[in-house]
DNA sequence: CTGTATCCTGATAGATACTG
DNA sequence: CAGTATCTATCAGGATACAG
């Protein structure tokens, strides 16, 4: 049960890197765990995994075990989570055009 | 100094207000603080109150003393809090589009 | 009517280490 | 390579009371 509809969606992109994860997985649909790290770079391990599995239990992320020795674990985006796509993206536009690129550290979308 | 694009932007509309204040702002651009504090509910004076503080920091939120007594101040968006409103509607279309709206106690846009 | 101070609690995130 | 457990720090949010 929400509240209404601003924190039904706030809900699920609230997280600190989930809005990030969200646009790793939509770049690259075959994003295995260890990747993804490195691509958001000061995330811890645990954090991480714990964002993730959020974000499976909300119905945005898939998990694909191919049963591989070493272990071979993709992720990528539910129908539900590209849905989500627009709402990235306007956030990563508003945030181009109205902050002041000099104390952006990295330019990430665009 | 911001990471990036996302977290500059996230970092203005994360507080659990932020989007519904831009919204009741921008719907009625002579709000006054007890009437948002109604309007939002179950927030109290005191978090509110942090909120718009923040917004206005962040040249979101611009405060108008009247002058009169008992005291008038009205709220409303600048140029920059205006410029959110897309993201606050992606955000409240995907609310609507994709959640069971059994599961919503309120439903406050479109 | 509007704003601030104190105190408290739960959620969120991070450091680190251990498992298959 | 992927995932979990423990412990700790920090912060956001809220209850309450007081002030101009």
């Amino acid at each position: 049960m929400y509240e209404n509809e601003f924190d039904a969606t706030m809900q699920l992109i609230r997280g600190k890197w989930k809005i990030r994860i969200l646009y790793e997985l939509n770049s690259d649909p075959h994003t295995r765990f260890n990747a993804l790290q490195r691509n958001l770079d000061p995330v811890t391990h645990k954090i991480l995994s714990e964002q993730i599995q959020q974000m499976i239990n909300d119905g945005l992320v898939k998990r694909i075990d191919f049963h591989e020795q070493p272990l071979h674990i993709e992720y990528h985006l539910t129908k539900r989570g590209q849905s989500l796509i627009p709402v990235v993206d306007a956030i990563c536009d508003w945030g181009l055009a109205n902050i002041d690129t000099s104390k952006l550290k990295q330019t990430l979308c665009n």
